[in-house]
DNA sequence: GAAACGTTTGAACGATCGTTCAGAAATAAA
DNA sequence: TTTATTTCTGAACGATCGTTCAAACGTTTC
């Protein structure tokens, strides 16, 4: 076995965040694991497995992140520097400023169902995520108490959506760092 | 002819909207313009000088309707109302919810070079649109003459991506429509 | 060492991709 | 009507797509 699985997993995920799983082919894939497709068919089945495979590990990880930002002393600034974190994603690694879920939302259509579920789902995990930090925020006096939970982290989805995919054509560091900084102002303030 | 040029731009629109640069086949084209495929080629070159005629209209169409939103009496309603409308377009014109521009950015690393650049020229089309609303309203006293016009156009338009991939996941109506209220009170807030 | 089992290999399959081009058809000029 | 010019047709090209499978290989068990 000239890699293990979790390998693989780690890195197929990064040819399908660079292509999208439609433009990632199977060749692309072989090339970056180097295996030969009987291996990787044998492993996963088929082209959708293995990406399920990688969506599974990318969507845990953003969750793990969330829930340890709810831990944090100050969970709205742990998320203030989750988010601002990959932004500014050096040259060579601007492929990950776009969310890898959003990226491949954007080919909705042309999905397998399967697919189209599990983004859904991840798109719930994330969510809850930030319900999770929300939360938090609140016990720590951090956020006011009458904050709607439930809409709050649908707009704040929505503006990390807005921050990643700005960030691949934006490369002002200092016009996404204001954003950054309007979006936690506007979170605090009325609703 | 069997259509015009026009209607073939108009109607290549659409297969790209609905299943973007890469996906969208030459054969789905020449099956929605009812063309064989010499005769698109005669006409618009290659794949990627039909998607440009229609990047190029569909952009024209965007920025006429901003520069109408900045002649509107009320600027800022006018807004509202063009961002919104799409997103609660029919069951079946769903596609139509997300933006095409940023629809084909997606697939970034993928795209010819010529549609990369086309794309940054339309992105900033838009922006100046949104900054001509903008100072229409300043103009009018329904935005404070301190506001940054500049960075307030590069944060609308990251409202507007956030709201219009939004809506093409989720389908509750009430959510997208406060989220477009919130937009518009935070715009008018302190910056 | 032989047999049994699970992995890996890599050539090859049919389908589809964007694209071409010789010839047919339609239109304009004479 | 004949000629010249433009437009359209559709079979076909090479490349690439996701996927398969018989054979080779590696490891374990007796």
């Amino acid at each position: 076995m000239s890699n293990s699985r979790e390998q693989s997993i780690q890195q197929a995920m990064t040819v399908f965040w660079q292509k999208g799983y439609v433009g990632a082919g199977m060749r692309d894939i072989q090339t970056a694991l180097d295996k030969r497709p009987g291996s990787i068919y044998a492993a996963f089945g088929n082209k959708e497995g293995l990406y399920l495979a990688a969506l599974e590990v990318y969507t845990q990880g953003i969750a793990d992140r969330l829930i340890a930002c709810s831990h944090a002393a100050e969970p709205l600034d742990a998320l203030k520097e989750f988010l601002g974190t990959p932004l500014l994603q050096n040259d060579e690694d601007t492929y990950m400023r776009q969310c890898l879920i959003v990226k491949t939302q954007a080919d909705w259509l042309e999905l397998p169902e399967g697919i189209q579920n599990s983004l859904r789902k991840a798109l719930g995990n994330v969510r809850d995520g930030l319900i999770a930090v929300i939360e938090a925020a609140k016990a720590k006096q951090a956020l006011a108490e009458s904050l709607p939970t439930e809409q709050a982290a649908t707009w704040l989805q929505g503006q990390f959506i807005a921050l990643r995919t700005m960030a691949t054509t934006v490369d002002d560091a200092s016009s996404l760092s204001w954003m950054l900084d309007k979006m936690f102002s506007d979170l605090k303030k009325q609703w």
